[in-house]
DNA sequence: CTGTTTTATTGATTTAAATCAATTAATCGG
DNA sequence: CCGATTAATTGATTTAAATCAATAAAACAG
C-alpha cells in the first residue's frame, strides 16, 4: 500500500517538530478497528472514502514527548489511533494538573482559546507511551459536519462522555480522599483500558500496561507523588492490587470499587437516545 | 398570544413534579433573546418555525426545587430561559459536589448512563432561584440534529465550552488553595452572569446578584462552608469583594483575578473554526 | 555494561483545611 | 409581624496531606 504523503506534511512537520512520519503503511479508515468508538463512528461505510481525505495521515509522537503545549497556534484536531497521551495544564506556581487521559478512539485538541484559523489550545498535550495518531486539519471540521451531520452528532456524543468523565474526575478531587481517589483513578483507567482492548484487539484481563509515574498520578487528583506512594503502598499490603514495571494488576475489584465508589457504568461508550 | 398546550403536558407534569407551566405569554425561538448563545444558535431563521415544534414549552421552576435527580429516566432536555441552575451529585458518605453552575442560555440534561429511551440521568439538577425551563423532549434529539445540522455543531460547540469549563473547575479543585480557588469561582460567575447579561438584557456593572450560599460555594469547589466563610470574610476585609444579601460586588478585580489565576478568555463563547 | 538521571520509598515535621461547638443573623411561612 | 428554620460567623482542636530530607531502586544513554 502507498503512504500518503500530504501536501501539508513538512508545514505540520515545522510546527509540531516531535512528530514523526509514519513508516508503517497506514491504516485507511474503512479497515480501521476502532473507528466504531472514535470520530467516524456514525459515518456511514460508504462516505468513509471522501471523509478519510479529510484526515491528514497517521504520525508517530515518542513516548514522553510533548504534541502541543497550551497556547499553541491549534491547526490540528486529533484521533488517538494508538498509544495513550495526557491533556494537563501547567499552573503560575508551576503545579501541573492532568485533565484527562486519552486512550485508543478518544477525540482530542478541539479546546481551544480564541476564534478563526490563530486560536491557541487552552491545554498541552503529550504522549506517556510512544503513539499513533490520526491528524486533522482543524479548519475543515466545521465544513465537514455540514455535509455529514453524522460526524457533528459523533462529536456531540464524544464529548458528552468526555464531560462525564471530567466531571467523575472532579467528583474524586474535590469531594474524596486520597484513598478513594486513587481506587477510583486505577479502576477508571483499567476499565477505559480493558474496554478498549475488547473492541480493539486483545482478551479481557486482570492487568493492564499503566505508564503512569506516582507523580502522574498525584497531578491528576491533586496529590503529591510522596502521598500517593504511601497510598499505593497500602493498597499493595491489603493485597487489592499490584503495580510493577509499568504494570497493574487488579487483586480484588470488588473491594476497590467499594473503596473508590466506582461504578463500570459511567466507562460505556454515550449515544445521543 | 396563545399559551401552546403541549400534548405531552400533563404526562410532563407527572414525572417532574416541581416544573408548572407558563402562565405568561411564551417566547418564541424566533424572538428569543437569548437564542444566539443557545442551542439553537446556529439554526437559521427560516428553519426556526419548524425546530421550535421539536421544543416542548416553558415552564416555571420554584427557587430551592429540585428538577430531576440522579437516576430519573431521562425523558426531557432543557435550555435554561432564565433563572439559575445546578447540577449537582451525591456521593455514597452524603458528600455533595457541584459539577456545574447552569446560566440562561446553557443547555442541559443530556448526560445519562445506559441507552435508549430508558437512560437516566449522571447527576441532579436543582434551581438556585425561581428559573424558565425550556424543555425538549430527549428521544427526538439525534432526528433533528439529522435533518439540521447546525444543531449537531451547536451542540458540540457548547459542549466543547462547558468542557474547558469543567476543567477549569477541576483545576481549582485539584492544584489551587481555598483563597485561589474561591476567587476564581466568584469571578467565573461574576463573568460569566455580566456577560449574559450584556448579550440579553442589561448593563456592565461590578456587581451581581449572587443566589449562592456558603455551602454551596463549598459543595463547587470541595471546602467546609466553615472553612469558605473564613476566607470570604478574610477578601472582604482586604476590600477585594463586598457580599451582601445574595448580592456580590467585585471591588477589586485586577487583585482578584491575580490570586485566583483567572482569564477573562475561557469565559467567551466558544466557536469550531 | 556502566555511570547518570529519574522514579520510588520511607521517616520526621509542618500546615491548610476539617471537625467540633456555640452564637448570632437572616430568611421564611403563616 | 413573629416564631421557626436556615445560613453565617467565630473560636478551639484535630487530622489528612504537604513539605522537607535522605536513601534505594529502576530506567536510560552511550
Amino acid at each position: 500500500m502507498a503512504i500518503p504523503q500530504s501536501e501539508e506534511f513538512s508545514i505540520l512537520m515545522n510546527k509540531r517538530p516531535n512528530l514523526q512520519q509514519c513508516v508503517d503503511p497506514q491504516t485507511e479508515c474503512i479497515a480501521c478497528p476502532i473507528r466504531k468508538m472514535a470520530l467516524f463512528r456514525g459515518v456511514p461505510e460508504e462516505e468513509l472514502g471522501w471523509t478519510q481525505k479529510f484526515r491528514d495521515a497517521q504520525y508517530l509522537l515518542p513516548a514522553r514527548k510533548t504534541l502541543y503545549q497550551e497556547g499553541d497556534i491549534a491547526h490540528s484536531i486529533y484521533t488517538l489511533f494508538d498509544g495513550w497521551v495526557i491533556l494537563f495544564k501547567i499552573l503560575d506556581n508551576g503545579k501541573r494538573q492532568i485533565l484527562r487521559f486519552v486512550l485508543p478512539g478518544d477525540f482530542f485538541g478541539f479546546q481551544v482559546n480564541g476564534t478563526g484559523a490563530g486560536a491557541g489550545y487552552t491545554h498541552g498535550a503529550q504522549a506517556l507511551v510512544a503513539s499513533t495518531l490520526c491528524v486533522f486539519p482543524r479548519t475543515r471540521l466545521r465544513s465537514m459536519m455540514e455535509k455529514q451531520p453524522q460526524l457533528a452528532i459523533g462529536l456531540a456524543e464524544m464529548g458528552m462522555h468526555d464531560m462525564t468523565l471530567c466531571q467523575h474526575h472532579l467528583i474524586g478531587t474535590g469531594r474524596k480522599n486520597a484513598r478513594e481517589s486513587i481506587a477510583f483513578l486505577l479502576l477508571e483507567l483499567f476499565y477505559r483500558v480493558r474496554m478498549q482492548m475488547q473492541n480493539g484487539f486483545n482478551e479481557a484481563t486482570d492487568s493492564i500496561i499503566f505508564p503512569l509515574t506516582q507523580e502522574d498520578i498525584g497531578d491528576a487528583i491533586g496529590l503529591t507523588s510522596v502521598h500517593v506512594n504511601r497510598v499505593l503502598k497500602e493498597l499493595e499490603r491489603e493485597k487489592l492490587i499490584h503495580c510493577q514495571r509499568k504494570r497493574l494488576t487488579i487483586l480484588d475489584e470488588e473491594t476497590l470499587m467499594e473503596i473508590g465508589q466506582f461504578d463500570p457504568g459511567m466507562i460505556e461508550p454515550k449515544e445521543l437516545v
